[in-house]
DNA sequence: GTATCAATGAAAGTTTTCTAACATTTTGTC
DNA sequence: GACAAAATGTTAGAAAACTTTCATTGATAC
């Protein structure tokens, strides 16, 4: 019983009353625009009573219209997705308030969904040739999110030269903001807990001309005019906390982007980087996937 | 006097005080979500209060937060929200062709959803139990992997005291290798690239009797008899090389995990926590969700 | 035809959401 | 550092959204 609102308008379809009937029509063809309506707006939308869109709702399954709603939000809908059956076992569970974490489950891969949205943005077009082409890159992040610009440093690094992490180590980030700034760039990881540190750096990038990419959370309050390009990334998972781990998959997917841009001419340079890391930390197989893309065209 | 909700929440960035940014940074980062909330759910999120909702919405124009969403729906319009329908559009492109990425965006759902299921091994639950309870826990990983380890070590700082990062800058791993093995444990973020490394520690470990989990890819042909738990994370998403970037869901799971095990009394130690990082970096905000699980009993 | 029952609506009650008035805090200024 | 002005939170009350109860309608069975 953990069906979608979709699914349980159709099915409701074939033993509905007239009413009812009418309800899920206009439900299901106005799915879009559901979120907006309340009981009694849509009540009169299909002139029927209120008390028959709630009983309607009741009848699904819903605790009430705004239920409904509440579920919609979550609604990844469809099967098509559905790694086999194991995840509807999973949401079942949820729905049985046995697991807790099934919800957090749905929230984050609609964060994954919007990540893949994101690299189709003008925005993420120019990072990426700008990651490809600019001399010297800086990454940087703090507390957990460091480990995200270290996935886009270490990597990026087996693809060009230049590119480093920053690090407050040093005191200051003097590293980067005297460096020539048309000749490098600077991608910030960060998340609320952090936010004046990065916000600092970036007012000081911004004022000595670098550009700046920044990948945070939807809590962020300081970006938008600061920043070249500000990826949002939902972090609310239904955890404790938030969670900033589908950060890690956007840098995967930068750098996978940074390849394809550079395309085949980076090969030579992975071998050799390659050979470097086995050289010194055993490392035995290769790294680069026989996948179809290794070989294919840079986009 | 007819932007859409978009460009007047845009503009009035410029001239908003410091809620109302807060405000509209976050309604601009979850346009797609607004619907459906409330002003009273969105007041919680952004942690101000309700009538500073209404009162913003009215500075834009808007009659109310409701007249806002309203207004909202002429601006999405044809737009799909649905995560359902978003997902489609995606995988349409995919099965086109003219949206490489998109392919893998389905083989990271699948990812995550095994990272779900592990959760709910008895193998996690031992772990999490040990994570919350051993004296000693160290983390490790190499390179990338160090990403994984670093989220670890850090979000479970926030919950308990002596949780160490293992470092090869020392030469060996002498730390946890020559701790009182009934007091340590260990936590190994790995893949195939670093094999040698991590194998030759779990080895030691094992010999010293320290019990060790073993995070890796599905190309790991060494661990299953020389660790204690061992969690298998798919990898290959139709990048050019594998990404670990689903560990980093894992290890946030985990921390919350112990988060349940721990109880409400942690909360005192991550006051203190909170207000150390403040102290250092300039953080002002809160880590704290204040999502029901926060408050509730530990599972 | 009429008795019965399901479906629906109307009206009144309850809960949720929003607003207005006032208190408090913060910010900026001198 | 004290004052004024702006911004924000608190509290309580208005409005809206939703439910419940009960009356009415209209279909079906006999």
């Amino acid at each position: 019983m953990t069906a979608s609102v979709r699914e349980r308008l159709t099915t409701s379809l074939a033993t509905a009353s007239k009413a009812d009937r009418i309800l899920a029509n206009f439900m299901l063809s106005e799915l879009s625009s559901l979120p907006f309506e309340t009981a009694a707006s849509l009540a009169a939308k299909v002139d029927v009573s209120e008390p028959t869109v709630g009983r309607f709702c009741r009848t699904l399954g819903y605790k009430s219209f705004k239920d409904l709603k509440d579920h919609l939000k979550q609604d990844i809908g469809q099967q098509p997705w559905l790694v086999s059956d194991r995840l509807r076992e999973l949401r079942e569970r949820a729905a049985a308030g046995e697991d807790q974490l099934a919800a957090g489950l749905e929230l984050e891969i609609s964060a994954l969904v919007s990540i893949y949205e994101l690299a189709r943005t003008p925005e993420w077009t120019r990072v990426v040739k700008r990651l490809a082409s600019t001399p010297n890159v800086y990454a940087v992040g703090f507390q957990t999110e460091r480990g995200m610009a270290q996935i886009l440093v270490n990597q990026l690094q087996y693809l060009r030269d230049g590119v480093r992490m920053l690090d407050l180590a040093g005191g200051s980030f003097a590293e980067v903001l005297v460096s020539d700034p048309a000749q490098s760039c600077l991608v910030i990881f960060e998340a609320r807990r952090y936010s004046r540190l990065s916000r600092d750096l970036a007012i000081e990038a911004k004022k000595v001309g670098i550009p700046v990419t920044l990948v945070t959370d939807p809590f962020c309050d300081w970006g938008r005019d600061l920043v070249d390009e500000m990826f949002v990334v939902p972090t609310e998972f239904n955890q404790f906390w938030e969670s900033t781990a589908q950060m890690a998959s956007l840098a995967n997917l930068l750098v996978n982007g940074v390849f394809l841009e550079l395309g085949p001419k980076v090969e030579a340079r992975m071998e050799i980087v390659t050979q470097l890391y086995s050289q010194f930390t055993g490392y035995v197989g290769k790294p680069v996937n026989r996948t179809s893309q290794s070989g294919g065209k840079p986009a």
